[in-house]
DNA sequence: AGATCGGCCTGGACGC
DNA sequence: TGCGTCCAGGCCGATC
């Protein structure tokens, strides 16, 4: 469940590993969602970033130096990035790879493995800032701890959409970076019910700031951990014990003692406080 | 055009 | 023990 506070403590780890390096080959399996992989090699990284759920790094084309194609790379939900031979974390075991490696960078210092047990990940590259082929980071909306994210235009496209309140933080088009888990947890801490599907200016004022909030606190703990998400140097995230509605159905809410309620919404699981959280 | 829904993919939990 | 079923969910494409 990699969301924007999982992805940004991967960048966090990956890009002083990464940039600089040049990758000498890449290896991974035919699949479309690793269209043009092989365009990496021979290039040098020049930069990792984040944009929502999606890490970017610049690449210099071989042999020019020109910075003319970019990779971009999406965890899916159980994607990581690994690389061998470096020291086991505290409390873990060294990274050894295993059948669930999907591709493998061979740098100019190490080798770096991308493990993705269910391939929903996608590792391509495209020509720099060109992402036509990549729907949902074409129309990306905007970054929610930038100020770019501004809360009047969220309160405008809330009040324009007709949709469950839930849905629209989902399609990364009001808000890039947000999964079913922060989505759950902003709007517990906001007390809109993911169903509403009108939301007027003080509640989408609301929103917007434990939006804000729930990201901040959850990259400071270098995001939420339940099974499968590891840092790259193998580490979990502290933000599973810190909760208060995402998996937490039938525990009472910690504002108001009722029992927390699991629905599905949009096909998404979806826990709230049918008190607090009233329509 | 916006809203909605099923499929992709796999391992693990659960029931019998 | 073993088998079948369901669930997790980001994204994508089809359909309404």
């Amino acid at each position: 469940m990699p969301e924007l506070p999982e992805v940004e403590s991967v960048r966090r780890q990956l890009a002083p590993r990464l940039v600089g390096r040049s990758v000498l080959d890449v290896t991974y399996e035919s699949q479309d969602r690793f269209e043009g992989l092989e365009r990496v090699g021979g290039t040098r990284v020049l930069d990792v970033r984040r944009r929502g759920k999606y890490l970017l790094a610049h690449l210099s084309g071989a042999p020019t130096g020109t910075v003319d194609r970019e990779l971009v790379m999406h965890l899916g939900m159980t994607g990581s990035f690994r690389f061998r031979g470096e020291p086991a974390p505290v409390g873990g075991t060294a990274w050894t790879p295993d059948a669930y490696v999907r591709a493998t960078f061979t740098l100019d210092d190490g080798v770096l493995d991308f493990r993705d047990v269910r391939r929903f990940g996608r590792l391509t590259v495209v020509p720099a800032g060109h992402y036509d082929g990549i729907a949902t980071l074409a129309a990306l909306g905007p970054e929610p701890l930038s100020d770019d994210f501004d809360a009047e235009v969220f309160a405008r496209a809330l009040a324009r959409s007709r949709a469950p309140v839930k849905t629209l933080l989902l399609n990364q088009r009001l808000v890039a970076g947000v999964g079913n888990i922060y989505a759950d947890e902003a709007l517990w801490r906001a007390r809109i019910n993911p169903r509403a599907r009108r939301v007027g200016p003080a509640r989408a004022q609301r929103l917007w700031r434990a939006l804000r909030e729930v990201l901040t606190e959850a990259i400071e703990r270098e995001g939420t951990t339940f099974r499968d998400y590891r840092m790259v140097n193998g580490e979990s995230g502290r933000n599973a014990d810190f909760l208060v509605a995402y998996g937490q159905e039938g525990k009472p809410c910690p504002r108001c003692g009722d029992p927390l309620r699991k629905i599905t919404l949009g096909g998404r699981g979806t826990t709230y406080c049918p008190r607090c959280q009233r329509r």
